[in-house]
Parts: C-alpha cells; sequence; structure tokens
DNA sequence: CTTTATATATATACAAACTATATATTAATC
DNA sequence: GATTAATATATAGTTTGTATATATATAAAG
C-alpha cells in the first residue's frame, strides 16, 4: 500500500524519500506513521520496476547530504490509475495498543486502569488541538485531501467521546461495588 | 501485540488455535483480522517461553482432527499482567486501502470515485447492521467488553457520516463545474 | 576556530504482522 | 462410499515496522 502512497506524492512534485517521509506524515499522520526503513527500501523497488526515475542531486547550499530525487514514470502513472479504480479489497484496520489493553482491564487493577484512561484523554485532547489547528492547511489542497483531514478531527471528536462516557459509567460502577461491599 | 490478545483470551479459558481465532474476530473484530498464519506462530512462541501449557486432546467426538488444547501459566499470567498496567507506547494506526484511494481521488476519474464511494457507504452500513444486532451479545461480558462493542458501532456510524457529507460536498462541487463549463 | 548540537539524508539488519496455500481429520450429505 | 463442509494445524513468502548505523552540512556554544 505504501508503494501507491509514494507514487500518489510524487504525482503532485518530484521528491526525495526524506521529504516523501515528512509529506507522507502531514496527509496522512491522522492516522499513519511511517519510518524510513520502509521509505529507501520500496524507492529501490519502484525504480527498479521501472515506475519511478532517479536523479543524484549536487549539493546547493542545502543542509545535509546529496538528495536522491525520484520522479514518477509514465509507466508508474499507468500502474498509479490502474490501482486507484480498482474497489479497496481489504477491510479497515484499527490497530490501537490502548484498545487492545482497555479490552482486558477488567483482569487488571481498576485505579491503574482509570489512571491509563485518563492519560489516553489527555493525549487524544491535545491530538485534536494540533488537528484543528492544521485544518485550514488543507482547504487550498483538493476537496480529498480536505475531507480526509476532517475525518481525522472527527476520529479523535468521537473516541474523546466515547472514552469520557466510558470513564463515567466506569466509575459509577466503582462506586457501585463499593456501596455492595458496604452493605449500603 | 497479538501475543497478549492470545494471553488475555487464556485467562477467560482454555483455548485451541481455531478458537482464539474465532475468539479474536468476535472480540476486536470490528476492527481486527487475523489469520491462522499469525495465531499458531506465535502459539508456539509462547509455548517455547514458556507461557502457556499445551495438552494434545484425544478425539471426542467432535469434529476435525486432534486439537492442542492451550491455557496459561502463572508465568504467563503475571507477563501479561504486567503488560496491562504499562501506559500504551505507540500512537493508534489505522490503515485502510479505501481511505488510501480516497486522498488521491483527485487523480482519478470522479465518475468512477463517486462509485467507489457508494460500495464503501454499502459496506460500512452493512457493517453497522451487524455489530448492532450483536451488541446484546456483549452485555453481560463484563463493562470493558461492552464498551468497546459500542466504540465499534460510534466508529462505524461516524464513518458513514463522514462519507455520506463527503459524497453531496463533491457531487456540488461536480454540478458547480459543469455550471461553469456550460457558462451559467 | 573548534567542538558540539541539530537538521538533513540514506541505508540496512532484524522483527513482527499479514497473505496465501498446503495438509489432514471427521461429520454430514447425497 | 464418494463428495462436500467444517474443523484444525502448519509453513513459505511477502509486506510492514523498528532499531540503528552512517554521513553531510549548517548553526550555535564555548
Amino acid at each position: 500500500m505504501l508503494k501507491y502512497a509514494i507514487l500518489g506524492l510524487l504525482q503532485y512534485t518530484d521528491m526525495h524519500g526524506y521529504r516523501i517521509k515528512e509529506h507522507i506524515e502531514r496527509n496522512f499522520g491522522h492516522m499513519w506513521s511511517i519510518n524510513y526503513g520502509q521509505i529507501y527500501p520500496n524507492l529501490k523497488k519502484l525504480y527498479n520496476d521501472g515506475l519511478v526515475e532517479m536523479t543524484e542531486m549536487a549539493q546547493n547550499g542545502e543542509k545535509g547530504p546529496p538528495r536522491k530525487l525520484y520522479s514518477i514514470t509514465d509507466k508508474g502513472k499507468e500502474e498509479f490509475a490502474k490501482w486507484l479504480e480498482i474497489s479497496p479489497d481489504k477491510p479497515m484496520l484499527l490497530r490501537d495498543p490502548f484498545l487492545m489493553k482497555f479490552v482486558f482491564f477488567g483482569f487488571g487493577d481498576a485505579k491503574r486502569s482509570l489512571e491509563i484512561i485518563d492519560e489516553q484523554i489527555k493525549r487524544y485532547k491535545s491530538d485534536l488541538k494540533r488537528r484543528k489547528k492544521n485544518l485550514n492547511r488543507w482547504e487550498n489542497s483538493g476537496t480529498y485531501v480536505r475531507l480526509t483531514a476532517e475525518l481525522g478531527v472527527n476520529l479523535n471528536e468521537m473516541f474523546i467521546k466515547w472514552l469520557e462516557h466510558s470513564k463515567q459509567e466506569i466509575e459509577n460502577q466503582e462506586t457501585a461495588i463499593f456501596h455492595e461491599q458496604a452493605g449500603t
């Protein structure tokens, strides 16, 4: 899938690996983090398959070592276009270490569980703040990019709402158990 | 992460690989799909690390070949408990082949894009129906499991709302472009 | 002015997760 | 009794993800 993310970005403009990582994190970072260890091998493969071209840039006053600028070829554009109009086969995958723990909190210490829930609410809230602040950045980037950014905000708001509601339910239940034990 | 999902499930009851897959898909299937190719190697590793025990069951009138029943050891329970109270380190990861295409629909054929969006709305809606129907199944499974199932429903409803709103915006924009071209 | 810190940039080894497919057993169906 | 369906385990191969090494150039600190 990363293959097509890279090809898609290269349709906007030529880029080198480092810049590609930046862009992916800006465009998909709502829900996606990427690593150089995924980008450079992919670029190499795209190059070997003739889907991108590469030119080594000379030093030009910029920081860092010489860059390798990649651009999409006609073959690359073709393959990307083909991919774009195929109905997505695989369903959404949501993998969240917090949620994985959450399901099993019944086995753990209730107090510690609530602590982790509070931490998570804070995390969601700071994420939401950042995303809302960046929303205007996508206003002129085309409808689809903008709508995707909006989805990120919606997703974040939904999670906060759900987790705050969950916290209350859990606390209420704790109180109920306490009263039971106290015989009231 | 799968390692801990398996250990967690084995705290409820002893299971063999096939059954573990069923349970994971029932409990986490809101956003998670699993494959035998992930389960059996994991069970083997858990066994080698002494976190689970295994007994080969004799045939007992049930269908299929002999089962290997796994149960969690004290060492396994310890490691699971330790993991459960550590603050989750990595952020949520949402990987969706549909969303990946959606961001780039600006490069593709608008008509085909709307078709794929319609397919996706249908998929979301049938998922929602199934999840809502199954909600009552978790009513007595403990607060955390039930709340996680509710999250699945919320997530689904949010996506439908977002995608239907997005569709309208895209269609409106298409119409605007048409009027522009027609000079009205 | 030289050491140190920082941002840039590429690369690779390793581990975890995912896909595809092979194999085998039993129960039910035809 | 042959076929189909459900159960169950296993593994090869690919893709993803993590950790870390390496190197260059600018900025900042001393």
